[in-house]
Formats: C-alpha cells, sequence, structure tokens
DNA sequence: ACCGCGACTTGTGGATATGGTA
DNA sequence: TACCATATCCACAAGTCGCGGT
C-alpha cells in the first residue's frame, strides 16, 4: 500500500459487534408470530399508494393465491422441486393486460416461524427445470473501433499505428490520469500486450518512450465536444440508442416477459484489476459471437449479430440454468461472463426469497450452532478446534468464507484464508485483525473474544497442528479450508454454508435493532419521517459496519459540509430576524396587530423546523460518509423487515427503497406488518 | 478426495440521470 | 434555466459454493 494517507478511512468501529465474549442471545427465538397477526391486514398505513408505475415485468396476473398456497405449504417435493416460477401460471405472451395493475405476484410467505420444510422455493439448485421456453434476442455487441489517426509520439516523433494498434495505445492514453499509470504491474502489463499488438521489429521498442498525450488530449476534445452537443441533439441521440436497445432487454420466460440484466457485451480495454491485482493492465480482447455461448428454448429463432461470417460458439438449450449467454473472460481463463435476468426477473426474485428463508431456518438452530462450535474449542482434535475458532469468527464478525487463491488473482483472505499475521493479540482477550478481504477493502477491527478462543488463537499463530513453527504468510488455519467447512455445516442443516451467516446476522441484527427503537419509542412523540428515516439509517449502518461495508469519503464532503453550515448559518439569522420582528410588532400597538403575530409566529416555527431538518441532515451526512449502507440493503437485509416497519410506522416505503429496490423486492411487498424475521 | 468448472451472488467505483437551487 | 452535486444506475470485478470428472 502506498501512503497510508488515503488509506481505507477507517470505518468507526466501535459500534461492531460488542466486545461481549458471548455470542449474542440469539434473539430469543422471537416470539415472531403473534397469534393474530391482523389476518389481512392489508392496513398499509404507509403512504406508498400503490400506484406504482408498475415496472413493464410482471403484467402477469393470476390470483396470487393459487401459485402459493399449495407449493407453499406442502412445498415438500415432487413436482415442487420446481422453483417458484415455475409454478406460476404463465400469462399468455400477448395478453400484455396494460390496464390491469398487477398486484404483486407474490403471495405471503411468513412460514409462520419454524417449521418451513425442506426445500426451499426457487433454490435453483442443480438439475432442476427453470424454464420450459425461452426465448431472446441474444447480446448487444459494442461499436466496431473506429480509427481517429491520432499520431502518438515515440522518441518525440509521430508514428502510424494501424487501426488496431491504435485501438489499443488509445485504451491506455485514455487512462493518463488515473493512478494506475504509478503501477509498475500494470504498465509492464500493458506493455507486454502492447508489444504483441505492434509485432517484432517495430519502432517502438519501449513504452518510456511512448508519448500518448496527443491521443489523450483528442479523447478529452471529444468528450468535450460530445457534451456541448444540443440538447434536442442528444435527445435524439439517445432515442436512438434506446430503440436500438429495447429488443435486448426483454426475455420471454414461459411466456412471461421478464427484463434482461446485462446484455451488452463488455467492450474492449484495460483489465483494472482492484487492490494489487497481478493482471492489472492487460489487454481485454473484443469479443465475438464465435465466443459467446447462447442458452434458448428449443425452436426458437436463434438470435441474429452483426457479424455476417460468423456463427454463435454454441446453441444451447439447458433448461436447468437461468443464464441466456456466456462467454470465456479474456483475462482469466476460469472466468465465465454470462448475461442473467434482471433483478426484478422471478428468477432472481425466487432465490432472493430462498435465501432469506434459509437464513431464518438458520436462525433456529443458531443456538444449537453455537453451542456445537463453543464445544469445539474444547476439543482434543487440532482441526476441531481450529474449525470451532473459525466459526465463531464467520458467525461472530461475518467474516467470509475464503477460499482459496491463485497467484494471479489478488492476495486477499476471508475467514478460512488468514494468514497468521493477519491476527493479532493484545492483552484483555482482545484479536486485532487486520487484513485485505474481497475487493481489497480492508477488514480491522479488534474485538474481545472468548478467553478459550484466545488461547486457541495463540496457539494457531504459533505452531501447526504437528507442533512446526509458523511464520508470516502460514495459514493461520491450516488444518482446512472452506470447502470442509461447508461440508461440515451441510451436517448441521440442509443448503446451510457460510455465507448464510452473513445473510442471517445481518438481516436479525437489522430486526434487533428496530424492532428495539420500535419499543423505545413506543408512545413517544409523533416523529418526522425524517427523522425515522435517520433512525433507520442508524441501524441500517450498523449492520453496513458488521459486514465491513465501506466506502471512500465522498471527495466534495468536506466542501459539502461547509456549505450545509453556511445553510445553518443563513436559516439562524433569518430566524432571528422573524423573532425580532415579532418583539417589535409586539411591543406596538394597532389593529392588525394579531394577525401580524400570528403569521410570524407561524413563520418562526416553519423556519425553526426547517433548521432542524438540516441539521439532522447534517449529522447524518458527517456519521454516513465512510459507511456504504446500499450494500447490506441490497444483499443481506432481508426487505420484509424493512416493509414491515414501514407499514408498523407509517414511512412511505419510498424513502428506503429507491426506484430499483423497489423492484427487486416486490416479491416482499405484501408482508404482514407483524413480520419479524 | 481433490480440484477445476460452471453458475450465481456480492461489491465497489465510475458514468449518468435527476432534481434542487442560484 | 443552466448549473451542479448528489442519488441512482450500470459495468464489471471478485467473491461463494456445489458438482462432476478423474
Amino acid at each position: 500500500m502506498s501512503d497510508s494517507e488515503d488509506d481505507i478511512p477507517l470505518v468507526q468501529r466501535a459500534a461492531a459487534p460488542s466486545a461481549k465474549s458471548t455470542p449474542k442471545p440469539a434473539a430469543a427465538k422471537a416470539a415472531a408470530k403473534p397469534a393474530a397477526a391482523q389476518p389481512q391486514s392489508r392496513a398499509r398505513t404507509n403512504g406508498a399508494s400503490k400506484k406504482k408505475p408498475e415496472t413493464e415485468d410482471e403484467d402477469d396476473d393470476e390470483e396470487s393465491e393459487e401459485a402459493s398456497s399449495s407449493s407453499e405449504s406442502e412445498d415438500e417435493d415432487s413436482e415442487s422441486d420446481l422453483p417458484l416460477a415455475k409454478r406460476r401460471k404463465s400469462k399468455s405472451p400477448g395478453a400484455a393486460s396494460t390496464g390491469a395493475k398487477r398486484k404483486r405476484a407474490t403471495p405471503q410467505r411468513e412460514s409462520e416461524g419454524a417449521k418451513r420444510s425442506k426445500r426451499e422455493p426457487g433454490s435453483s439448485k442443480s438439475g432442476q427445470v427453470m424454464w420450459k421456453t425461452l426465448r431472446h434476442c441474444g447480446v448487444l455487441f459494442p461499436p466496431e473501433y473506429e480509427p481517429h489517426g491520432v499520431k502518438m509520439l515515440y522518441d518525440g516523433k509521430p508514428v502510424t499505428l494501424t487501426p488496431e494498434q491504435e485501438e489499443v495505445a488509445t485504451m491506455f492514453a485514455v487512462m493518463k490520469d488515473t493512478d494506475y499509470m504509478k503501477k509498475p504491474v500494470f504498465l509492464k502489463n500493458f506493455w507486454e500486450g502492447f508489444k504483441e499488438v505492434l509485432g517484432k521489429n517495430h519502432v517502438i521498442k519501449t513504452l518510456d518512450k511512448c508519448d500518448f498525450t496527443s491521443i489523450y488530449d483528442w479523447h478529452m476534445a471529444q468528450r468535450e465536444a460530445k457534451k456541448n452537443v444540443s440538447k434536442e441533439e442528444k435527445d435524439r441521440i439517445k432515442k436512438d440508442k434506446d430503440e436500438k436497445e429495447a429488443k435486448y432487454k426483454v426475455a420471454y420466460v414461459d411466456g412471461r416477459p421478464e427484463p434482461v440484466g446485462n446484455f451488452r457485451v463488455e467492450p474492449p480495454g484495460l483489465f483494472r484489476g482492484r487492490g494489487e491485482h497481478p493482471k492489472m493492465g492487460k489487454i481485454k480482447r473484443r469479443v465475438y459471437p464465435r465466443d459467446i455461448t447462447i442458452n434458448i428454448g428449443e425452436g426458437e429463432p436463434v438470435p441474429e449479430h452483426p457479424y455476417p461470417g460468423q456463427t454463435w460458439k454454441e446453441i444451447k438449450h439447458d433448461h436447468t440454468v437461468t443464464w441466456l449467454a456466456y462467454w470465456k473472460d479474456t483475462i482469466s481463463s476460469k472466468d465465465y461472463k454470462y448475461v442473467f435476468l434482471g433483478a426484478t426477473s422471478t428468477f432472481k426474485a425466487d432465490s432472493d426469497l430462498a435465501k432469506y428463508e434459509k437464513a431464518r431456518k438458520l436462525k433456529d438452530l443458531i443456538v444449537d450452532v453455537r453451542k456445537n462450535y463453543e464445544r469445539d474449542w474444547e476439543s482434543s482434535d487440532n482441526k476441531k478446534r481450529q474449525m470451532g475458532v473459525a466459526m465463531y469468527f464467520i458467525d461472530k464478525l461475518a467474516l467470509r468464507a475464503g477460499h482459496e487463491k491463485d497467484e494471479d488473482e489478488a492476495d486477499t483472505v476471508g475467514c478460512c484464508t488468514l494468514k497468521v499475521e493477519n491476527v493479532d493479540l493484545e492483552p484483555g482477550n482482545k484479536v486485532k485483525f487486520d487484513f485485505l478481504g474481497k475487493d481489497s477493502i480492508r477488514y480491522e477491527n479488534v474485538v474481545e473474544v472468548h478467553p478459550t478462543v484466545y488461547k486457541n488463537l495463540e496457539r494457531f499463530r504459533r505452531i501447526d497442528s504437528t507442533g512446526k513453527k509458523k511464520k508470516p504468510g502460514d495459514q493461520l488455519f491450516e488444518t482446512f479450508d472452506a470447502q470442509d467447512l461447508n461440508k461440515e455445516l451441510k451436517n448441521i442443516m440442509d443448503g446451510l454454508s457460510v455465507k448464510v451467516f452473513r445473510t442471517y446476522n445481518a438481516s436479525i441484527t437489522l430486526d434487533r435493532l428496530l424492532s428495539e427503537w420500535e419499543a423505545s419509542k413506543k408512545g413517544a412523540d409523533v416523529q418526522s419521517v425524517d427523522q425515522k428515516k435517520v433512525d433507520y439509517d442508524v441501524a441500517n449502518k450498523e449492520v453496513a459496519i458488521l459486514c465491513n461495508h465501506q466506502r471512500s469519503v465522498p471527495k466534495t464532503h468536506t466542501n459539502q459540509m461547509e456549505k450545509i453550515q453556511e445553510k445553518l448559518q443563513a436559516l439562524s439569522t433569518e430566524l432571528k430576524e422573524l423573532e425580532d420582528e415579532l418583539a417589535a410588532v409586539q411591543k406596538g400597538k394597532g389593529e392588525g396587530k394579531k394577525a401580524s403575530a400570528d403569521s410570524l409566529l407561524s413563520r418562526i416555527e416553519k423556519k425553526k423546523q426547517a433548521i432542524f431538518k438540516v441539521e439532522l441532515q447534517a449529522r447524518s451526512k458527517e456519521d454516513l460518509k465512510t459507511v456504504a449502507l446500499g450494500t447490506s440493503k441490497i444483499n443481506y437485509m432481508d426487505p420484509r423487515i424493512t416493509i414491515a416497519w414501514c407499514k408498523r410506522n407509517e414511512v412511505p416505503i419510498e424513502k428506503i427503497f429507491n426506484k430499483s429496490l423497489l423492484g427487486k423486492f416486490n416479491w416482499a411487498m405484501d408482508v404482514e406488518p407483524s413480520f419479524r424475521f
């Protein structure tokens, strides 16, 4: 790492998982199901008037009943192995019921507390049929490269490049003001790629003598020009583009229209790895139809493409998978790029629901799970002890599993791949974690742990199970890996894996915090929606900290805060003026007095509220500057918790979920207000 | 009993749309 | 009514995890 200066801002971890050595009380199995769960209390208190503009999708009607009821309760097996989607009545394609605002198709799934039996709905696991018919238009290719003819300099002299070479030079030139330019690995990888494109015996012999400034300038000029196009022209261009893209945006699954996620083929460019990625700067080749495998229903028209001489790499009809197309990544031979349906699709909704139901299932077992791994801390079997400690970290700190990685990937770790130097022991049974996790985001945290864990760690850091000394770079847990751990978890619960703990802990934390909030505010003065939203964010923040979802402080943050302060200044001056005025009026006499005093009074009140609101925002902004709330909202916190809370507290759901989240969580909207995770 | 493959979720930052403000 | 900074969207990288082949 370079200067620790702009290192990831260290999130205030103080609040992180209580230093308590004992696992959390596991939410005493939330009474959760107050028998009288307001039956059909559709009492949607929140202002969330149902008139959502309706996202193109789902016009599938069907009485929401049927789909659920049957499949729901008896879920277990037989054909119910089919993902939910499958079981939905599919509407005849044509019948795009324009009018009929469809209710969300997904009915309640409150699996009242316990026993939701084995089969999760929608779990797209192995071999299950995901669709009967599938129709789509394939993928959209990026435009071919258009040479600009701007010459770069080599050793001070202009060089003529072939279009192909120029394209690569341009990829590089354009990155002039990024700090990749300072990274030796990036430069080396780029040069290797560039050299190859140049061919042997080219005048360009070394990157040092290359000057791409002219191309960079050209690029900037282009950008500027684009910005200055007239509004009408811009609109026209956009409209054009939208029309060209329209057909790629939708796929028909069993006749139902579903949004396609990323239908665009990735354009060529230089690979930008995160952190110190060994492959940064490599050329990401252009992808052609011959590289792409299409998955589509039998008998459906094969998608077209703009390369007359070519054919798709393959046309498949695999009903057990949800992808529409894929190609091999050109950077890493073992990676694939997929085209999937969008987040609002039925496939995704089903698996989202399944994910949370699985986590809730874990909730019912968590007390035992904890008892078990705590017992393992004392085992005479070293491996068991290590696993027990790892499980503790995973559960308590919501660490990721951490699979083994290759040399040619960024050097990051998860729980199972922690190295001895990632964990420091401090007095008072305190453990200090410091490592780079996913995306090379630094995880830094000091936690007090159970003494037995502490003792174990002392040993794990020092020697391996054969008694051999460990050194930096050695695994903290050398006796097992993520796979082994997951295998063990399968014995505890069907479908259980490490990541489920992250989901579980995020969701249960939100649930707990929100309900504590409600308990403490019960009967208290009516709060503004703004205040409630801020309070929700506080809970959200705690979850984000648990999951280590950081963000870099926005560049403009300081600036913005100053502006807010100024605004506050102005407001309070105005307030002062009003108050003076009022005083003056009250002193004076005469007719209009009463009226103008009243009016002043109300203006003063308004002003005070405005001030309060700005202050609130200022505090919240400052408080959240290093925390990314979005990630947990999108991926970890069961949306039903939030929606139910909104209903109970008269907060319009739109205050918490933006448009795309509303779409993504459509499946959860009908949740009972009494829902508890 | 691995281990690479394949498919799907999670994650961040950059690009762009948008809505409040001068 | 253009600006302008933020809020949202999007691209695509980087994880997780089960499976099937050897």
